[in-house]
RNA sequence: AUAUUGGGUUGCUCGCCG
């Protein structure tokens, strides 16, 4: 049974989820039955792989064989929902299954709250954990953590000190995520003073801040202009036992090459790889924007060619970022050209592409053919939001359009996009 | 040994400061 589970988790990870079903199934050649954990395995690696619709399947496969699904059934496919924003279906799931007694559990709440918070839904995740402790579920340091994080990265602070406050309350005790989430937070709204405060705080406090925590801090100590600072930082951290990963680096490289140090990031990138630490595509990436940054399109795509010879493989920021130098360099034919090389490539176009070539378009004098392509990603299943909109308008009211721009103006207003 | 939380990279405009 091992063995055709882990198979069959393999299928799982490429997508393939018919054989991976065979695998499981065909264990009654060797007299076994697939269990519910069996099922849950198989559904998690399709998750992990991005396959949820197929996930949904094998769940229904699973009960079609007669096997009950549990909390973790549950939590796998509520994470899986989530992840593709059919939190509304994850809900809907949660209410079906507990009609049939399956139990949800602390963890499924907490992934409903964090794929709420993801999907931008934040007084929908409050409520939803106001309500998870009146349904008996307490909310764990996991759950005070979700809130926290959620609330930073939207760059409500004072919302997540309330809860870590109310987690206090509740006699929940705080780790070392919950510290790192709330300097996060802290260091997001430039309240750097006070995120250094916590991080003694939390010291003091008997945890031990971790390579996250300490990258955290390094982050904001660059974004906020205190390279030096940070670079001290590093080399404690070098030396210490907190060993800084690639995050670490590329934070700093990204610093570094954006603020237009290109010889001090050159030196830093060479230091890295010689402390055996890899770049990956994010940190190409880093220094990618920096070249934009300067509208080097011949370094932009030295940039290009180099990850790939050290087999690492562009996604969608990459090209996002090559197309963005080639719009703002006027240069909008070879930027739809790598727009085509990018979906050959398997990288799927996103809002933010969708809106610098309608940027380029307009720069370029071109304002109907960028009305076209706003209709043609629309048409796409992309949902402008309000930079697309606003991109557009400008660009029509400064042609002299503005009846056209006022029209759109109202249109965003009817499809609930608050102008900003 | 089957599920949940924290760090780095890409888009418009405007304002403030230099």
């Amino acid at each position: 049974p091992g063995f055709h589970t882990k198979l069959a988790r393999s299928y799982g990870s490429a997508g393939m989820w018919e054989a991976a079903l065979v695998s499981l199934i065909g264990m009654k050649s060797i007299g076994c039955k697939p269990n519910t954990n069996a099922f849950n395995g198989l559904m998690n690696s399709l998750i992990k792989a991005g396959y949820s619709d197929e996930a949904y399947r094998v769940y229904l496969k699973m009960l079609d064989v007669g096997c009950r699904p549990d909390s973790y059934t549950l939590g796998v496919l509520t994470k899986g929902f989530c992840k593709v924003g059919k939190i509304d279906e994850a809900c809907v799931l949660l209410k079906e299954l507990k009609e049939q007694d399956c139990v949800p559990n602390v963890t499924v709440y907490n992934l409903l709250l964090d794929g709420l918070g993801r999907a931008g839904k934040l007084n929908e995740a409050s409520k939803l954990f106001e309500e998870m402790s009146k349904q008996g579920f307490r909310p764990d340091v996991v759950s005070y953590n979700t809130m926290i994080a959620m609330f930073g990265k939207s760059g409500k602070v004072d919302r997540a000190c309330r809860i870590f406050q109310q987690s206090k309350e509740n006699k929940c005790s705080p780790d070392v995520i919950t510290y790192t989430s709330l300097i996060h937070a802290l260091c997001k709204k430039g309240k750097l003073d006070e995120a250094w405060k916590l991080f003694e705080e939390m010291k003091s406090d008997g945890f031990v801040p971790d390579v996250i925590t300490h990258t955290v801090l390094l982050d904001a100590l660059c974004k906020s202009g205190r390279e030096l600072e940070a670079l001290e930082l590093l080399e404690a951290l070098e030396m210490g036992d907190c060993v800084p990963d690639v995050v670490t680096y590329t934070s700093l490289l990204y610093s570094l090459r954006m603020t237009g140090k290109v010889d001090e990031a050159s030196t830093l990138f060479a230091r890295m790889v010689e402390k055996g630490c890899h770049p990956d595509v994010v940190t190409f990436n880093a220094l990618l924007a920096g070249v934009c940054k300067s509208g080097d399109v011949d370094g932009a795509f030295r940039n290009f060619a180099e990850m790939q010879d050290m087999g690492l493989k562009p996604d969608g920021y990459t090209y996002n970022a090559l197309i963005d130098v080639l719009c703002k360099t006027n240069d909008v034919e070879e930027a739809f050209n790598v727009f085509e090389k990018m979906m050959d490539d398997g990288c799927n176009p996103d809002l933010i592409t969708h809106t610098q070539l309608i940027n380029g378009l307009c720069k370029a004098g071109r304002v109907e053919d960028a009305c076209s392509h706003f209709k043609d990603m629309t048409e796409r299943h992309c949902i402008p939001d309000a930079i697309a909109y606003n991109t557009l308008i400008y660009a029509l009211g400064k042609s002299g359009k503005a009846l056209d721009a006022y029209e759109l103006f109202h249109l965003m207003k009817k499809k609930a996009c608050h102008p900003n």
